[in-house]
DNA sequence: TTATCACCCTAC
DNA sequence: TCAGGTAGGGTGATAA
């Protein structure tokens, strides 16, 4: 089950429209609009959150702050609201908001501090509504950035009838409404989400942004802060925040610190994972609304996309009436000779397959000939016909939508590669890896709109075509490898096709070193290119050496992109990517991999053995053994692996 | 004891 | 227009 969602609300604020913001941003310089000033700001309190039962009963804990970024690296922190007189934090202002507490409190004067601090919460809530309804956009990049938990903040200004807070937007007099939401698909999963309505302010929840952009095995804000910034939250348990309200000037502060890193740190993923600008790119690309980006899936870009080619082609798209439709066939997957290869494995691999394929073939709604009747109106060499026995006419008669829409895609795909290649910072390049990535996914997805039963316009004549394409196309690189690399021809060793999967060839020339492999490798994917249509392209891509092959889309090797040195060990499929076990057996299991294939021992089953004692006594640690899954049907909470 | 299935997550 | 696709391994429950 998903950990409780941290508070990481995001909002931007752009002081002009959506179209003009992006029109006034050059083309080549994304990173200029990086934030010149944040403003943040951010209220936690326990007990609302029902996590901490014992603080239920605690009406102490109140604390919120203020913080602004402007122009430096590390977040200036304007304010901090405390209740209760606070020591000085370096840097800060602080401001005390709320009565002093006592200790101890008779019942009458319980009720009398409980009625100040709503009364102190209600003019805190006052004060932020005003600050957002007036807050001026940046002089120099025309955005804020304020971070803050927005559905805490409206039920609060609920509960405490603080009519004037809900109006939050750019329209005057637009009252701000929450609801909830869910969104299912089956690569984000099911989610659930509130959708809070705000004219003119575009919402990033990074909560959101780090389900869909990252695998990671924890997703509060306090991993994903130790994860990408290498700095956790001030950690205060809750049993001891009363105390440290109830404490001193000091221990106030420590509580006040705490609430400031939380502020703080989700601006800081913002802005280190590049969210804001992958997102406009993206958004740019396939023409849908800045905020679709996160709060939409694959289908509204790909039918964003077909609009905008259909509108400068004339054409309208119809709406269609979905019939279930069967499945179709997807790709091969090569039988793969499983074992440990203790030679070089060369591995070629289409770039871009589907995509290509639709453009290599011109396959699109507008080029599909649904009936024999259409073709017997052109000559043969007009239309050509799919392994899966469809029909498309060349572009010679017209071009299709799709492939121009893929077309655009792929070239901003290349764009992302090609900064990712001159990127020498090593997290940078791994957020350019995952906008290339990105576009990459959405251009695939072009191809899966067409096979997408519950979606608006499907059409299963393309995406069988191109999976047959595919499929024969896989089977023809194979073919030619072995042929031409045997020793009938003059090569030393039989090349064979170990293993391969959908775009993918992983051949054993049968050479020593890398270098030779590497060499084959290219001359092999060359001499595959030729025999296929533009812009399918065979490419050389790595080799593995020594390397590891499980079963189907399971395999480990140390990873070649050059002669000298392995760039790092690679696992598909392994115990050690995958995320429902504990981390004991991925830990384990990336040991003996090390000591296989960077070692090359080949007896590493004493070391496991040894290792695997290990469950069994104290030292290990608990959290090692922790096993973390999505359920969905069933309800339940984390399965703790036990021994007794 | 083996076959089948639902479920999770991953590789394309 | 709420919601990209198929292939496939591994696991544990249940049927045969
Ligand atoms: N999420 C995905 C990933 C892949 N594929 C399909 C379409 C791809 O063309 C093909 C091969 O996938 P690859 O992961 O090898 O990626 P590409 O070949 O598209 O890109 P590249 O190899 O250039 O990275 O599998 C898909 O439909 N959806």
């Amino acid at each position: 089950m998903k950990p409780h969602p941290p508070v990481t609300r995001c909002q931007i604020e752009v002081d002009v429209s959506y179209e003009d913001f992006i029109s006034h941003l050059p083309e080549g310089e994304w990173q200029a609009i990086a934030p010149v000033r944040i403003l943040s700001f951010d209220i936690e309190c326990a007990a609302e959150k029902g996590t901490f039962p014992e603080a239920q009963r605690d009406p102490v804990i109140q604390i919120a702050n203020v913080a602004v970024l402007q122009g430096e690296t590390e977040p200036f922190v304007k304010n901090v609201f405390t209740l209760g007189r606070c020591a000085p934090i370096a840097g800060t202002d602080v401001r005390v908001f709320a009565p002093e507490t006592k200790l101890c409190m008779s019942e009458a004067e319980l009720r009398k501090y409980e009625a100040e601090l709503r009364k102190c919460e209600t003019q805190l809530l006052k004060e932020w509504a005003e600050f957002l309804q007036e807050l001026d956009p940046d002089i120099i990049t025309g955005y804020n950035i304020v971070n803050f938990d927005l559905p805490y903040l409206l039920n609060r200004a609920k509960a405490l009838n603080v009519d004037s807070f809900p109006y939050l937007g750019r329209v005057r007099d637009s009252r701000t409404t929450m609801r909830d939401s869910t969104f299912d698909s089956r690569a984000y999963g099911k989610r659930v989400n509130k959708i809070i309505s705000i004219e003119g302010r575009i919402q990033f929840d990074l909560f959101q942004i780090l389900l869909r952009d990252t695998k990671l095995r924890s997703y509060t804000l306090n991993s994903v802060s130790y994860h990408f910034l290498g700095e956790q939250k001030e950690d205060v348990h809750h049993s001891i925040i009363s105390t440290l309200q109830k404490g001193n000037e000091q221990t106030r502060r420590r509580l006040a610190v705490y609430c400031v890193k939380d502020a703080v740190l989700p601006i800081r993923l913002l802005d280190k994972l590049m969210c804001l600008i992958n997102y406009m790119e993206m958004a740019r690309v396939t023409g849908v609304p800045l905020a679709y980006v996160l709060s939409r899936g694959q289908q509204i870009k790909v039918v964003s996309q077909l609009l905008r080619k259909a509108r400068e082609k004339d054409l309208l798209m119809p709406v269609h009436k979905s019939e279930a439709q069967e499945e179709y066939a997807g790709a091969t997957v090569i039988e793969p000779s499983r074992g440990y290869y203790n030679i070089p494995i060369a591995t070629l691999d289409f770039s871009s397959l589907y995509p290509s394929i639709m453009q290599a073939h011109n396959l699109c709604y507008t080029t599909l000939l649904f009936k024999s009747t259409d073709r017997e109106r052109l000559t043969p060499d007009q239309y050509i016909r799919t392994p899966s026995g469809n029909h498309f006419v060349k572009s010679s008669v017209r071009k299709g939508l799709l492939p121009e829409i893929l077309e655009d895609l792929l070239s901003a795909r290349k764009k992302a590669k090609a900064e990712l290649k001159e990127e020498k910072d090593s997290f940078r390049r791994k957020v350019l890896d995952g906008r290339q990535l990105a576009l990459k996914l959405s251009a695939n997805s072009v191809y899966g709109f067409t096979g997408a039963n519950v979606g608006k316009l499907p059409c299963i004549e393309i995406s069988q075509s191109v999976t047959s394409f595919g499929r024969q196309m896989i089977d023809q690189s194979k073919n030619l490898v072995e042929r031409k690399y045997c020793v009938a021809n003059g090569y030393p060793f039989d090349a064979k096709v170990i293993y391969g999967d959908t775009d993918s060839v992983m051949v054993r020339f049968g050479v020593g070193t890398v270098a030779e492999s590497m060499e084959l490798g290219r001359e092999a994917a060359e001499m595959i290119s030729a025999t296929f249509p533009h812009p399918i392209k065979l490419e050389f891509e790595k080799v593995y050496f020594p390397y590891l092959l499980i079963n189907k889309k399971r395999y480990a090797g140390l990873f070649f992109t050059r002669p000298e040195t392995h760039d790092k060990m690679d696992c598909k499929g392994i115990e050690t990517v995958r995320r429902d076990n504990c981390r004991l057996v991925a830990r384990l299991i990336d040991t003996c991999l090390h000591k296989l294939l960077l070692d090359r021992n080949q007896t590493t089953h004493c070391v496991c053995q040894t290792e695997i004692s290990d469950p069994l006594q104290p030292r290990v640690d608990i959290s090692q053994l922790v096993i973390s899954k999505e359920l969905t049907r069933t309800s339940g909470s984390k399965e703790y692996a036990t021994w007794t």
